[in-house]
DNA sequence: GAGCATTTGTCCGTATGTATT
DNA sequence: CAATACATACGGACAAATGCT
C-alpha cells in the first residue's frame, strides 16, 4: 500500500470530523474498527492522532466528540480579558475562583510591585472555562497599592478587567511573555490533564496606562486543545 | 499499583534520559521491555511519550536519542537571524537554499511592499539545521525596492541580517505573529515530520530602522522537539 | 443503590515490515 | 548477508468511567 493503514484511516476519520459540528459524536473506536476493517489498536490510534490534532476530544466511558478550538490573540495594547477574547470567538466564557490568599508576595512580584519584600498582596487562583470545558488556569497576584479592595469587586465584575476600571484604571498589558511549555503538577490537575502535559503558559504583567503604575502580575497556563494562542506585535 | 505502568516507566525513564547528555543513546526497546519487566507495546508507548516531551528523537533502524531543545526568543528589538540565536543557545546552526525564484509578489506581499500588483519579487527558501538536525523553514519575499542585488549579497553572508547591513539596512522585525499551527505538507517534508504535524509558525515583517522601509516578508516553520519559540514585548 | 451495557484506558503477546549498520 | 532497532498491525483480555435501567 502507498501509505500505512493508519495514516489513510487518519485522513478519512478528519475530513468526516471536519464536516462535523462542534460537540458531536463521532463513532466509538469499535464502530471504525467494524466499518474500517481494522484491529482495534489502529482504530484507536487513529483516534489518538485526531486528538493530537487538537480535532476531538475523548472522555472515558462516554465516548469522543468533535472538538472546537478558539483563538486568543495576545499582545501589548490588548487587555487580559478572558471573558471578552472568549465571547469574541463566539464561545461560553466563565471563570470560576479556584483559590485566594493573602500571602507575602514572592521577591521577583514584589520588585515589579515597588513593595517591601515581604509585604502582604492578594493571589488568585482562577480557572477559565471555554463552553463548559477547563481551559485556563490563572494565579494571579494583585499590587496592593493599587487595588486594596480588589477583593470585594471581583464579585461583582466578572473579569479583572472589568474590576480595574471600575477603580479608574485602564489595564493595558504592558510586558509579556509567551511561549509552550510543561505545566507543573497542580496546574495539569486543575486543567484534567496527564501529568508532564504541554500547555500554552503566558506571563504578563499589567498597569495601568496612564500612570504606568503595576496593577496586577499573571500567570496562565491554557490546553492547547481548547485555545490557539496568537501572539504578536506591531509598531503602528 | 498507584498509577498505570507506562506512567511509572515515563517517569522513570525521563529521570534518566534528563541525567545524559544530547546526543546519547538511550536503551533500545527491548532493553527496556527486559529490565523493567514489560511488554514491547507498553516500552513503546513510554518512549513515545518522551518524545511527545521533546526529550528524546528517535531513528528507524539505529535507535533512539538524548534531545536537546534551544530557546528561540521573538520580539520586535530582536533581527531575525537564525545563526546568532542558535549560536546563542550554545549549538551548531546551518542553513542551506531550499528554493529560489524571481515571481509576482502575492497580493498581500505586495501591498506591503508598495508596489503594482503583479510586480516580481525575489523569494527564497531555505532549512534551517540546528546541531545537523532539520529544524526550520523558511518562506521569504524581499522587496525589490530595497534589496535588488540581493542574491548575490547572499552568496557571500551566513544569514539574511548580515547581507541587509551590508547593503546599509539596519534590519528590524517591525510585526510579527506567531503561534503552534499545523504545516502546510510541503514544509512537512522538508521538515522531516510526518503529515499535519504542529509546529511553530512565525510570521514578520522585517523594516529598515531608519526609513521604515520593508525589507522582507518571511514565514517560519519550526519544528517543536528542535526549538522553543519566546514571543515576548515590554513597554520599556 | 445495584446491575448492566457501552466506551475509552491499559496491558500483554505475537508477527511482520523497514531502515540502518 | 545478517543483526539490530524502530514501525506497523493484529488479536485478546481486563480495568475504569459513564449512563441507563
Amino acid at each position: 500500500m502507498a501509505q500505512p493503514a493508519v495514516a489513510e484511516l487518519i485522513d478519512l476519520l478528519a475530513i468526516a470530523v471536519r464536516g462535523m459540528q462542534a460537540g458531536q459524536r463521532i463513532p466509538s473506536e469499535h464502530q471504525i474498527m467494524v466499518k474500517y476493517q481494522v484491529s482495534r489498536a489502529t482504530a484507536r490510534s487513529a483516534v489518538e492522532a485526531l486528538e493530537d490534532l487538537y480535532l476531538v476530544r475523548r472522555v472515558q466511558g462516554t465516548g469522543t466528540f468533535v472538538n472546537r478550538r478558539i483563538d486568543y490573540p495576545i499582545s501589548q495594547s490588548r487587555a487580559p480579558s478572558f471573558h471578552g477574547i472568549v465571547r469574541a470567538a463566539g464561545a461560553q466564557p466563565r471563570t470560576v475562583l479556584a483559590g485566594k490568599g493573602i500571602s507575602p508576595a514572592p521577591e521577583d512580584v514584589g520588585s515589579r510591585f515597588g513593595i517591601p519584600p515581604g509585604t502582604d498582596a492578594l493571589r488568585l487562583e482562577r480557572l477559565g472555562y471555554i463552553d463548559g470545558f477547563e481551559a485556563c488556569f490563572f494565579e494571579e497576584w494583585f499590587n496592593p497599592r493599587a487595588v486594596a479592595n480588589l477583593d470585594v469587586a471581583l464579585r461583582v465584575f466578572e473579569s479583572v478587567a472589568e474590576a480595574f476600571e471600575a477603580s479608574g484604571f485602564t489595564p493595558e498589558r504592558t510586558e509579556w511573555f509567551g511561549t509552550v511549555d510543561i505545566a507543573p503538577a497542580h496546574v495539569c490537575t486543575r486543567l484534567g490533564l496527564p501529568r508532564n502535559h504541554q500547555t500554552w503558559l503566558v506571563e504578563s504583567i499589567v498597569s495601568d496606562v496612564d500612570t504606568e503604575l503595576p496593577l496586577m502580575i499573571s500567570r496562565a497556563w491554557s490546553r492547547l486543545d481548547q485555545v490557539r494562542m496568537v501572539f504578536g506585535a506591531s509598531a503602528g
